[in-house]
DNA sequence: CTAGGGTTAG
């Protein structure tokens, strides 16, 4: 092994270090520093390798990251290695999850003699991005105005927190007085005009700028993504070039997957994996195409993806632990959505939801009124989804006093306005326990345009209760909403039937035949006539 | 060679 002072920054042992740190070995990388150090085989440790032992140890498990910043803190010091910058800078991000911390390192470190004035540059950008994640804006304003020198990603990380602060035009103002902007100057002022509605502006400044970046594309399909416009953002998407790129995929399938698109994310989904393409999924992918999966109740599609996933290795993070147990509590699998369920690292409102409409949907009550007390519990407000779960639930045991009481408190207790589901959920459960007029009653209530679902929940209990009356009378509407929709002929025809009312179902047949509408196959209409 | 701008679940 070289041990002069020369050589030991390319020295076997830094070449070593780093390129386990590069490979993601961070156990390996700091094991083998720790080796070379011990081993005395360089003097004076190569402050690159630090560098890289340090940027490993940012990726260990979390509770031992302090332990092991402060040693190698220590470690630094009595080298007389803290002040380097690369060092330096690898620390200052280590703690850069506590501002507190990256300021009392930078405070230590005072500017030593015959030091360039942007040695610590890395180290001062990186308490500045601490500072505004804390949300401290005005003391990385002031961090920002007292630095000696600045320089692009200062400007940006500056930029970026104003903006997503929502100081959109202090963003702006600085965004303008910017000696060199880079595409990431632009793209955080996109970011914070996306973040706070401003999505034409937006679309304006991505259209303005010289050169776009994947991550700007990214931003823009993503932003269209979350305000519903499917339309634009597979608009850009087919407009970038350079498609080699995971996220832009990732965000293309999640804008299908979350406006309800299914069929067109699997579509992404398989265009990726074209050996033309060919970008690998992550176990972000995997989460939106097993929602896709799961909207289309595509369960033979959703198992292939799944042993694909496990081929490639993917870990279940708590995301796709969340979406696959929703694909099973979909295909009645409730003990295996259970065990995934119970491997979540972390439980919050989405998982506890996700699992509560599971038990909802498989008729187990008590398991979902016990999910739904244990997510009180652990102080975590439920939401629209949870009742949604909750009432299904109650719905399924026909329990109609509770379902009443859980849909008052929803909006008393929790202030949840309730959704279009809340409301069909409970027209079916006081339909089918007979009180129809109460459902009607609930339907006439409703703030918002009843869809020709909620009518169909009423109708069909009409029909199970016989009552031709306001079977009449809810079908009309139910035409008025689905004018294309066979089934609530068919359904109103059963109910005629089962009065024999044989002329009154000769007359719907004939209006059928006038609307172009025909009877499904298999429906129930031969066996009543 | 670090630091800043991006993708996930009910």
């Amino acid at each position: 092994m070289p041990n002069s002072t020369a050589d030991h920054v390319n020295s076997p042992w830094t070449l070593a270090i780093r390129a386990a740190a590069d490979q993601g070995r961070p156990r390996r990388a700091i094991a083998l520093y720790l080796s070379s150090f011990r081993s005395g085989a360089a003097h004076r440790p190569c402050p690159f390798a630090l560098a890289a032992v340090l940027k490993s140890v940012s990726r260990l498990p979390v509770h031992t990251v302090a332990t092991a910043a402060a040693s190698f803190h220590a470690h630094l010091l009595r080298l007389g290695l803290l002040a380097h910058p690369y060092p330096h800078a690898a620390l200052a991000h280590l703690y850069s999850r506590d501002p507190v911390a990256a300021r009392s390192l930078l405070d230590e470190t005072p500017p030593a003699r015959g030091r360039a004035p942007h040695s610590l540059l890395v180290s001062r950008n990186s308490l500045l991005a601490s500072l505004l994640r804390s949300g401290d804006l005005p003391a990385a304003r002031a961090l920002f105005d007292q630095m000696p020198v600045r320089d692009v990603v200062s400007w940006n990380s500056m930029v970026a927190g104003l903006a997503k602060a929502g100081r959109l035009d202090r963003a702006i103002e600085l965004f303008d007085q910017m000696p060199e902007r880079n595409a990431a100057s632009w793209n955080a002022v996109i970011c914070g005009l996306i973040a706070h509605g401003h999505l034409t502006r937006a679309r304006e400044m991505f259209e303005q700028m010289p050169v776009r970046s994947n991550i700007s594309w990214i931003t823009m399909i993503s932003g269209y993504a979350k305000a519903g416009d499917v339309q634009a953002a597979a608009g850009l998407f087919e407009r970038m070039e350079n498609k080699n790129d995971l996220y832009a995929w990732n965000a293309m399938i999640a804008c299908y997957a979350q406006n309800g698109c299914a069929r067109e994310a699997i579509g992404v989904f398989n265009r990726m994996l074209k050996p033309h393409v060919c970008v690998l999924p992550n176990e972000k992918t995997f989460s939106s195409v097993t929602s896709a999966c799961s909207q289309l109740g595509n369960l033979r599609f959703g198992l292939w993806v799944q042993s694909f996933m496990v081929s490639l290795g993917i870990e279940l993070d708590d995301h796709l632990r969340t979406a696959l147990v929703d694909l099973y509590t979909k295909s009645g699998q409730i003990d295996r959505a259970f065990d995934l369920f119970k491997g979540l690292s972390k439980r919050d409102v989405v998982s506890y939801s996700a699992m509560i409409v599971g038990c909802g949907m498989n008729g187990k009550l008590n398991e979902a009124i016990g999910l739904f007390n244990e997510m009180s519990d652990a102080n975590i407000l439920p939401n629209a989804v949870s009742f949604v779960g909750l009432l299904s639930a109650y719905n399924h045991a026909g329990l109609v006093e509770e379902a009443r009481a859980c849909f008052t408190s929803m909006s008393s207790k929790y202030k949840i306005r309730p959704s279009m589901e809340h409301y069909t959920i409970m027209v079916d459960l006081l339909g089918r326990s007979g009180k129809l007029d109460e459902a009607f009653q609930l339907i006439m209530q409703m703030p918002m345009q009843p869809r020709a679902s909620v009518w169909g929940a009423l109708l069909l209990s009409c029909r199970l209760h016989n009552n031709v009356e306001l079977g009449e009378v809810i079908a009309s509407k139910c035409f008025e909403q689905a004018p294309g929709e066979s089934g609530y002929y068919i359904l109103l025809g059963n109910i005629y039937a089962s009065a024999n009312k044989w002329d009154k179902v000769r007359r719907l047949r004939k209006t059928m035949k006038e609307r172009c509408l025909s009877k499904m196959p298999g429906s129930s209409w031969v066996l009543a006539e």
